[in-house]
This record gives C-alpha cells, structure tokens and sequence, in this order.
DNA sequence: GTACAACTTGAAGTTAACTTCAAGTCAAGC
DNA sequence: GCTTGACTTGAAGTTAACTTCAAGTTGTAC
C-alpha cells in the first residue's frame, strides 16, 4: 500500500489494456519500476501521462509524435503543471489545424451539394487548398491527408 | 480515344497510386472494363467515384465505410447529382460531430492548461463527455476514439 | 515488324498498434 | 505451506490499406 500501482489497477485506472500497458513500455512511453519478484510497479504519474496518451490518439497523434511530445518532459522530477501546458499547447495548433481542415471539408461539401459538381479539377471537396500547383503533378490532385494512416504508405 | 481511360491516366489524375486502383477493384469500391488484351479501362465517371473516395478517406473514413456509401449509388445508371448529394449528406453529420469532438477536446486543452489538471478522473481532456457512467468500469476513463484505427483491435 | 513502355497476375511484404498464446513465476489469503 | 489469481516473457498473430516483386503480356510508335 505505497504508492506503487499494479498493471491490473493501471489497467483499470486508465482504461488500456495490460498488453496496451507493456506495449507502451517497450515503445518507451511509460516506465515501470520491479517488485522484488520482477513484476511491474507503477508510479501515480504513469495515469496523467496515459491520460496525455489517451487524449493524444484520440486526436490521431500517431506513438512517434506522443513518444517525442512525452520526450519534452523534465527527465529528473515529476512534471508539474508548466511541464504539461508547454508540450499540450505544441498540441493545440494542430487541433486548430485538423479542425479548420475539418471546416474546409464541411463547407466545401455544401457547395457541393449546391453545385453537385465532386469534380476533380474544381471542387474543394477533392483539391481544397490551391496547393496543387505546389506538389509534383502525379499527386496534384490528392488533398494533404488529415491523419497519418490515411497516407500512401511509402 | 473513346471515352476510356488507362490505368495511368486514372492514376496521374486522380492522384491514386497504380496499386491503389487494383486494390479498390478488388475492394469493390470501383471498378472498370478490359480491353481485348485484356487491360483495364476505365470510364471518366470512376474520378468522381475516386473524387469521393480521396475525400472520405481525408476525413477518416475506412474503406469498408466509404464502400457502404458508395453502395448506395445508383446500379443501373451513371451517378447524378441528387445521387452524390444524398450520400455526401450522410457524411455532413459525422464530420459535424467530428469537429465537434475536437473543439471538445481542444477547449479542455484550454481548461487544462488553466488549471494544470490533466488528471484522470476529472479533466475534459481523458473524460470529454459525461459517458464514464454509462459504460463498463474497466473502460470508464477512455474517450470514444474519433479514428477508428485508435480503436484498440478486438 | 520490332522495340519498349505500359500493362497483367498472384503472392508476399510492409507499417502501426496492438493482442494472443504458451509456459512458467509471484503474491496474498487462509 | 498451499492454492489461486495476477503476473512474467518472447514469439507469433491481427487488421487495414496498401506496395513490391517477378515473370510474363499488350499496345503503339516508328
């Protein structure tokens, strides 16, 4: 009963799975100090830094990005509430972003429906900004995906 | 010089890879006639079709989505615009929601950042909606996923 | 009529983010 | 001290959405 928390009762606590947990581990998301035995035992600190991941994919941050926001963590002390607003307010243009493209999306869908167009060359629903003239021709047509699993894998 | 198009035309305009376009084939999202040697042709109606996917995929969308939309063309004759507008309304609500889901998100940041929380069990940010209640205790603290590839795998 | 780019196929490979499995070890209550 | 549930590991499996590959075929420009 110190303050060391299991894998069942993060689990619980945070709402991923014990494998999730593990995976995060390896992955270099979280840490976990050993009991005696070698199981894992985890600091209070591990719930906010899974909440951070929790609201991070949810936002469609891939592990790369959350792992490298986490990397701007204090390495020595427990993050205070400062450490937390720097990295969360790095996050916030990028909401800002998706949720203006989301915008973009929406409106250009009324016009649309308006015009019944969808046509390639015209419709912002397919070619939103004009950046086509900015990219290579094969792709001038392929609007900047949103979230990164939507992207031509390479 | 019909009305047919090659792979690569089909690929060059609509910004799908080669690969790509096979794959929907075969995926049943689009489709296309043979040549008397036996290679693809398509009609120009497939961009718009592609046009759409490009979209539907931007916003998020999975494929097996996207093709339940397109299902719902009409079989026997070319798409027009009603036919577009009435599937592309289906759309409309979920980009509304989705948008609203991050300006949730993102004015929980903003609290957050206030009130240097980001704590499980209260903040916006990990428990947007009041729905903790209503489902199973193990999952209480994680947000419905906006993504579905955030979605933990079954 | 030939060269060569564009096309065809099926099978296998790729990536992220996990889960599942098997075979064993630890911890805690009685 | 024993039982039982919680925990450990590494390896392999999973899913979506593609890409890559190899080996052969077609289309067309000269």
């Amino acid at each position: 009963m110190t303050d060391q928390l299991t894998v069942s009762e993060v689990a619980k606590r945070s709402g991923f799975a014990a494998s999730a947990l593990r995976y995060y581990e390896r992955e270099g998301l979280i840490t976990a100090s050993r009991s005696d035995g070698g199981q894992r035992r985890y600091q209070r600190d591990v719930l906010r830094r899974l909440a951070f991941i929790a609201a991070a994919r949810r936002v469609g941050l891939t592990l790369d990005e959350i792992r490298h926001s986490l990397g701007l963590l204090p390495s020595g002390r427990t993050p205070n509430k400062t450490d937390w607003s720097r990295i969360s307010r790095s996050w916030r243009s990028r909401l800002d972003a998706e949720i203006d493209a989301l915008e973009v999306l929406r409106d250009s869908l009324d016009r649309c429906i308006g015009c019944g167009c969808l046509s390639l060359k015209q419709c912002g629903l397919s070619n939103p900004q004009d950046e086509a003239a900015l990219r290579g021709p094969g792709a001038a047509y392929l609007p900047q995906p949103l979230h990164p699993q939507a992207e031509t894998a390479r």
